[in-house]
DNA sequence: CGGAATTTGTTTGCTCCCCAAACAATCTCC
DNA sequence: GGAGATTGTTTGGGGAGCAAACAAATTCCG
């Protein structure tokens, strides 16, 4: 019965790609979690981003945020800059060592990803990614 | 870029997910994990299991177990029966109470699950169910 | 038979993620 | 200028997960 419910098996899931995600870094002598690495990248894309909108767009709270910032920062990988127009917030930034860092973290989450969709065709792949997003758009805020 | 990322929109899919089985519950006055769920549809379905084999059967390490059986037990859904033939197991069982709650639980969750497939097809469904799968047997274990 | 090895459930310790509520500092809007 | 909103932080609480160590019990073997 549970192996058809969809919430029980994408749990399941999720669990087993999180643990392939840790041992991918463990293997390489790195540490890095799935929520840090996603965080790196908004913050490299956007640079200057303030908290707030960072929280937005990773879909959590922003003092959920907090504690994951200063972990990055202590590893010198992050910089909070004080915002010169609004003295509220905060400017997040790569510092180049966290620009350096992020690009060899991106390897290894490629290596991940090609890894767990070696199961799947391109189209496959890309078949599952928009079903997900449906089943997102339907869940309750 | 993330959202070109199997792992990440896995991520966000399962959080959302969460939150909506959160909202089911809540709205209708339950507490209850999706953890909670799991594991006692399978003691349901396999009276007398031992904390062993329901975790394997989770896929959780058995110590990750005994807080989630220790917070049903106290709200007196499940028992911790002494194994007769093997004196270091406990033989789990729900309570009469235990299982009356589950009835409802159930309820709860198909209207959960009906919510977030409300988007998909049945055969959608199915096959986002099976790509899930393919996933998860590729992970790294 | 009897000791060694294994299995089971628990406890302890650690990590991560998540939210809600409260607070001070700052900005915005009247 | 003052009221109200926004931002980042702190505090408190919860769930989930693993590893290591331990006692009790069982199994395995010599």
């Amino acid at each position: 019965m549970l192996p058809s419910l969809l919430g029980y098996v994408l749990r399941r899931t999720q669990s087993a790609v999180f643990a392939d995600f840790a041992a991918t870094f463990a293997r390489a002598g790195e540490a890095l979690t799935p929520a840090e690495f996603g965080l790196l990248v908004l913050v490299e894309r956007n640079a200057g981003l303030s908290q707030m909108a960072l929280a937005r767009a990773l879909g959590i709270d922003r003092s959920t945020l907090v504690p994951i910032l200063n972990r990055l920062q202590a590893r010198g990988l992050l910089v909070r800059r004080s915002s010169p127009t609004d003295g509220r917030t905060h400017a997040l930034g790569l510092t180049p060592a966290g620009e350096k860092a992020l690009a060899k973290f991106a390897k290894l989450v490629a290596a991940h990803e090609k890894r767990i969709a070696s199961g799947l065709s391109a189209a496959e792949t890309r078949k599952l990614i928009e079903l997900l997003e449906k089943v997102r758009d339907k869940a309750i805020p």
